[in-house]
DNA sequence: TTCATTATTGATCTATCGTTCTATTATATT
DNA sequence: AATATAATAGAACGATAGATCAATAATGAA
């Protein structure tokens, strides 16, 4: 009935999140993105909409690209201290191995997106909710499984390995070491031991 | 000899800083920085140059003006657990208390603007060692008086209270409540008990 | 095969960006 | 009082922003 889309919509959003990852929203110019895409401007008007709705999208992309892959472990019902641990170490990596850093796209967003773009700063509040939701629990499970000392405040370590997160990002980005990196980390974990 | 110029250069300048501080330096528009500073826009090129030269006046005005006096207590020789405690209360009241949340600037450029304004990331990765430095010094100054434990990593505790001090901007932007910053604080003075 | 529909291409639009120019005004020194 | 100097106000600059238009190309349904 019409003509049909040359290229993948996917691994242009993919593109698309890259670049806005790098760059931030404001920064990113439609003229970088064209160039990034590889394609005409009325292609990706067509295909997402204007520069905000593309944003979005590209948000949202990272969320299920990046973001839930390494949400699994830690989000199952039954995890506890060790996928604390191992999604702190994750970090430890996701953020160290970035060149240039780039640090969590959501974190960025919050910082400087959310007052132009609504569903920006909702995904960041959101985040925020998420990570300590899941935190919360994790401990929880291990407090309950005994593996904690009595007296832990719960909701106060879950804050604190959020804030961990978030302040990882920035850090990495201001040219944190590796060891720094480690450090935060590990000393977020200390209440845990 | 010539003639006078008719408005205060510091008072200019700290308008500048609040409007970076609150929207960042690219979103900052020279239109917005004439109305907010109530100038002609050649008085102001005249006085702080072009916009980038500007932003940076700016951010010195931030930290010799915000920060300057908040590290005073923290940068003392003998400075101690107790000045670390304070200093992460007072940026638990910094960060809740403004209207709207504007963060740390220095942390919001680390993020927004070091791609673009070469002192901008100078200045943060600066500011991220001066934070590390001072929580090092009063970590150790506190273990020689034996207040602390002995196990204790202090270089791991300094870097992770400097992520959490970068952490608590991203949360508080990103709408995080008071209670939630306190708790990120305390858990982060945990290992120092 | 025709036609409605959508994709593609690239030129083009208006608005706004950061910056500068021009003319005028006000002062300190001579 | 005359003059050199710098501040001020506002128009104007070229460049670029995000977005759209117009023309052409390619498909499936009738």
């Amino acid at each position: 009935m019409a003509r049909p889309r040359e290229f993948d919509v996917q691994i242009a959003l993919e593109k698309a999140m890259t670049l806005f990852w790098a760059n931030g929203y404001i920064a990113t110019t439609t003229r970088d993105i064209v160039e990034a895409l590889g394609l005409g401007r009325q292609s990706i008007y067509n295909a997402f909409g204007d520069k905000e709705s593309l944003f979005v999208q590209a948000l949202e992309r990272y969320e299920s690209s990046i973001l839930d892959p390494r949400f699994q472990e830690l989000e199952r019902n039954e995890a506890s201290k060790q996928e604390i641990v191992r999604f702190l170490a994750f970090a430890v990596e996701f953020y160290d191995l970035q060149t240039p850093r780039k640090g969590c796209m959501i974190a960025n967003t919050a910082v400087e997106a959310s007052k132009h773009v609504v569903a920006a700063a909702t995904k960041a509040r959101f985040y925020m909710k998420r990570l300590d939701t899941s935190f919360r629990r994790a401990i929880l499970n291990a407090s309950e499984r005994s593996e904690l000392s009595k007296s832990l405040d719960i909701t106060a370590v879950a804050s604190s390995l959020t804030c961990t997160i978030l302040g990882m990002s920035v850090a990495s980005k201001a040219g944190a070491t590796r060891r720094e990196l480690v450090d935060m980390a590990s000393s977020a974990l200390g209440p845990l031991y």
